[in-house]
DNA sequence: CAAGAGATCATCT
DNA sequence: GATGATCTCTTGA
């Protein structure tokens, strides 16, 4: 069941911790790749000084004003892409950070653009999964209740949930220290970053 | 295993 | 002109 708007409209934390466990989807003409979404994180609003939207609406993160449900892609650090599920109201910027996936379907297909046939470096960490997935600028705005990228709802039973600091966010004043990273606990393909 | 450096560019000041 | 919501490789213990 492909997850719809309504769900990204909840508040960011619960979406972020709600999509635990959900499959990820992508078609491509190279095939299609499923992965198991182990690890989140969530930008909460303007208030939130870790989120690109802390400074006001520009180019760039113009998808996080936007309503709820469509993909905001960025690159970072001049290399990699990260994708982001934007939540919450229309007006109101807002996102959930996908960190990690687990490799499900489309594995070869993963490891030729990744470069690697090691499972763990497949798709856990948000710039590799971009590669894995195939994930870039190109994507970033399509909606998520489209055919090209969505989240299907795996029907599984609730898994064990860590909160946690988020990662790469030291820049960021007291709001560093909030516990908007989620992760499944124990998880081999939760990325390994320093937090 | 941990720490450090380098890669590289769209975006914002 | 500076800066990252990162990754990989190298070095050295």
């Amino acid at each position: 069941m492909k997850l719809k708007r309504d769900f990204y409209e909840q508040p960011t934390p619960e979406a972020a911790r709600r999509l635990l466990g959900k499959f990820l989807v992508r078609h491509h003409p190279d095939g299609t790749t499923v992965g198991r979404i182990v690890e989140t994180e969530a930008y909460v609003g303007p208030q939130d000084k870790a989120s690109h939207a802390s400074r006001g609406l520009t180019a760039r993160n113009a998808v996080m004003f936007g309503p709820a449900g469509y993909a905001y892609v960025y690159l970072v650090y001049g290399f990699h892409y990260c994708l982001n599920i934007v939540t919450e109201k229309r007006g109101y910027p807002a996102a959930v950070l996908i960190r990690a996936l687990e490799p499900m379907e489309g594995i070869e297909i993963m490891e030729r653009r990744r470069r690697t046939t090691d499972y763990r470096k497949l798709a856990s960490g948000p710039g590799r999964l971009c590669q894995a997935f195939a994930i870039d600028l190109a994507l970033n705005g399509i909606d998520l209740c489209g055919d090209v990228l969505y989240v299907e709802d795996s029907g599984e039973r609730a898994w064990p949930v860590v909160a946690a600091t988020r990662i790469g966010v030291d820049y960021a004043g007291a709001w560093r220290n909030k516990p908007f990273r989620f992760y499944i606990r124990g998880h081999a393909c939760v990325s390994r970053a320093r937090s």
